[in-house]
RNA sequence: GGUCCUGUAGCUCAACUGGAUAGAGCAACUGCCUUCUAAGCAGUAGGUUUCAGGUUCGAGUCCUGACAGGAUCACCA
């Protein structure tokens, strides 16, 4: 039984014995004592005084009696106002710590034989992946391996949305301008070409309305008549019916972006189980349409067009199908619901989408709800803010936007610059150190972007580059290489710390008992993070723990101690530390160094 | 204007879901490398938690109302 479960029913049988009043031990809860405070739990007294019929300093002096009495671990209490703090004995965090080992990876939870899909970066097949994207994958990749860690089976899914006037302007752009040109010729990632020519579609489509405002066109015409705009939306149409000129080109362009997406992934290292493509998916929801009508789900007005009324839920009506009988975006999301369950039969989705998208998938999960989904209480919209940056918002069409792939080349630079004036790369092979480089570049940006909150926006500032120190990727990093080292040594001088055999050691230190009682907890912050989908649970919990384990490397010796249980359980406190954050640190993504 | 999100140190973020004297990092200043990696540790300074009410033993956290920033309210995706 888990030690605070344990504490609570003695808590219960002192309220029963001392006070006669019977108390389900569910109802009562202990918090982590305040590092300022001597003990590890505290149990709140105040909601209880009526029950105790005394003072606070009273009432918790006698539960605190009783828990030392009829308590094996409880050692030592305190009692500070109102608050009861509890200090258990050495012995339990001994025998908590090798608990703690000898399970098969830290915070492991078994399976619990349920599907969930995890769908994320579905990028538009127009230009490149910018920071706002990597903020999507991180987090979407991250979430998945904590859904995953938290017993569920996740299938990491990719909607490409491959088709649409964005894809028809580059083709346009390309066309007038391209020359045939490759990304070979270019010297460009295929994404960047096309993305190339996005822009250009943009500069010339603005002339063009400024052209014809100058003849005294209305600017809401001149968007519309502009040539180019034209030829764009004739290309959407075009595609739509299968020209084969079009098709053709249409695939050229997303074929060169995918090759630039695929080699972006690769450097961000994320990955995906499946693909979905809204080119094939774009008609589906057609058939959810007309059961929504069967069903009195969505009623048809005068022109044709079909629509959700969900005014009775707080929300307003909403268009599902278009007059002219096409399909909007609803409509194939709605189909898409649909055809992940059918393909997987899932029992939990999550869309890792901006929270600019938060009312279209709060009116898509309760016309799914309506419709009795089996699925329907179990859509999730994690929902996280844009990056900003110091100007304003990124807009790819002016090319204020800060590159996924510049930004990932500038952090592995400025780790490698960092790290060789620190003079770090002794006994390193080239490799070896281009690797570290990278770990530590990818570990930085990916720890900036997950230790925020996902649902709160944020600045990016590419002046003041990420950081190195403090509250950074790198220093959990460096956390687990200078434990690597003295697992090293204890290998090197022959000590066994694994035995567990931790036989006549007597108290431990204050830092030693914290850090067993965060290791302990790592399990629950899986839980936590797991449910509330936020890689920032494990960001913050993970570095707390690398900043005590910093405290107790410099505060306590380990080989020169004399008493080898003492050095023995020291390395393996470390040992599990250093398992902790790699484990954690694989949660969000970042890969940690045995040297560095 | 309606709806939703956010507002905490100069800056970037926490605060275990209502508990103690609101904590970290960066930036500034001061110490600590002859002992397991100083990308570290210890310390100083920095706060009316946007404001005003309310709920209660107790509020950064809950409720109401302001104020500020953002998103969204398309037969776009």
């Amino acid at each position: 039984m888990d030690i605070q479960e344990s504490i609570l029913k003695t808590i219960a049988a002192a309220f029963e014995q001392l006070f006669n009043h019977k108390v389900e031990s569910e109802d009562l809860s202990l918090q982590p004592t305040r590092k300022e405070f001597e003990g590890s739990y505290t149990f709140v007294l105040f909601p209880y005084l009526k029950i105790t019929k005394g003072s606070p300093e009273q009432s918790g002096e006698k539960i605190g009696n009783f828990l030392k009495e009829n308590h094996p671990s409880v050692a030592d209490f305190n009692v500070v106002k109102g608050f009861l703090n509890i200090s258990l004995s050495s012995a339990f965090w001994i025998d908590l710590l090798t608990q703690l080992m000898a399970e098969k990876e830290p915070g492991y939870f078994p399976p619990r034989n349920q599907k969930v899909m995890v769908e994320y970066s579905s990028p538009n097949t127009n230009k490149p992946l910018h920071l706002g994207h990597l903020r999507n994958n991180f987090l979407g990749f991250s979430v998945s391996n904590i859904l995953s860690a938290y017993g569920y089976e996740v299938i990491k899914t990719n909607l490409v949305n491959d088709r649409g006037i964005h894809i028809c302007k580059s083709m346009v752009a390309y066309q007038k301008l391209g020359n045939n040109e490759t990304p070979e010729m270019a010297g460009l990632k295929g994404d960047h070409l096309v993305g190339k020519y996005y822009v250009l579609f943009d500069q010339e489509y603005k002339k063009q309305i400024k052209e014809l405002m100058a003849e005294g066109m209305t600017e809401e015409l001149a968007k519309k008549e502009a040539p180019w705009m034209k030829e764009a939306q004739e290309s959407l149409v075009k595609w739509e019916l299968g020209d084969e000129e079009t098709v053709n080109l249409w695939k050229k362009l997303n074929n060169w972006v995918y090759q630039g997406f695929n080699e972006t992934y690769k450097k961000m290292r994320v990955s995906f189980d499946q693909y979905y493509y809204e080119s094939d998916t774009y008609l589906l929801g057609k058939d959810i349409v007309t059961e929504g009508l069967e069903k009195k789900v969505f009623f048809k007005k005068e022109n044709g067009s079909v629509w959700a009324d969900l005014s009775n839920q707080g929300l307003d009506e909403k268009l599902v199908l278009r007059a002219d009988g096409t399909s909007v975006y609803m409509t194939q999301d709605m189909g898409t619901a649909d055809l992940k369950f059918k393909d997987h039969g899932i029992d939990k989705s999550v869309y890792v989408v901006g929270n600019e998208q938060d009312y279209h998938f709060e009116v898509l999960f309760k016309i799914m709800q309506l419709l009795e989904r089996p699925y329907a209480n179990n859509l999730y919209h994690l929902s996280y803010g844009m990056v900003d940056l110091p100007s304003g918002k990124m807009k790819s069409r002016e090319g204020t936007v800060v590159d996924a792939d510049d930004l990932i080349q500038e952090m592995v630079d400025t780790a490698r610059n960092h790290t060789q004036e620190l003079g770090k790369i002794e006994g390193f092979s080239p490799e070896e150190a281009e690797n570290l480089y990278e770990m530590l570049g990818l570990g930085a940006i990916k720890y900036f972007l997950l230790k925020v909150d996902p649902k709160k926006r944020m600045l990016f500032n590419p002046q003041e580059s990420i950081e190195f120190q403090g509250n950074t990727g790198p220093f959990i990093q460096y956390t687990h290489a200078r434990i690597a080292a003295i697992l090293r040594k204890a290998d090197q001088i022959g000590l066994d710390y694994s035995s567990n055999n931790f036989e006549g050691l007597e108290a431990l230190e204050a830092v030693e008992k914290q850090l067993v009682y965060m290791l302990s907890d790592y399990s629950k912050k899986i839980a936590m993070a797991a449910e509330e989908l936020s890689p920032a649970v494990i960001a913050q919990y993970l570095f707390d723990l690398a900043k005590e384990y910093n405290r107790f490397y410099a505060d306590l010796p380990i080989f020169s101690e004399a008493k080898n249980e003492v050095q023995a359980f020291r390395v393996s406190l470390s040992d599990q530390v250093a398992k902790t954050i790699n484990a954690g640190m694989k949660l969000l993504g970042i890969d940690v160094p045995q040297k560095m």
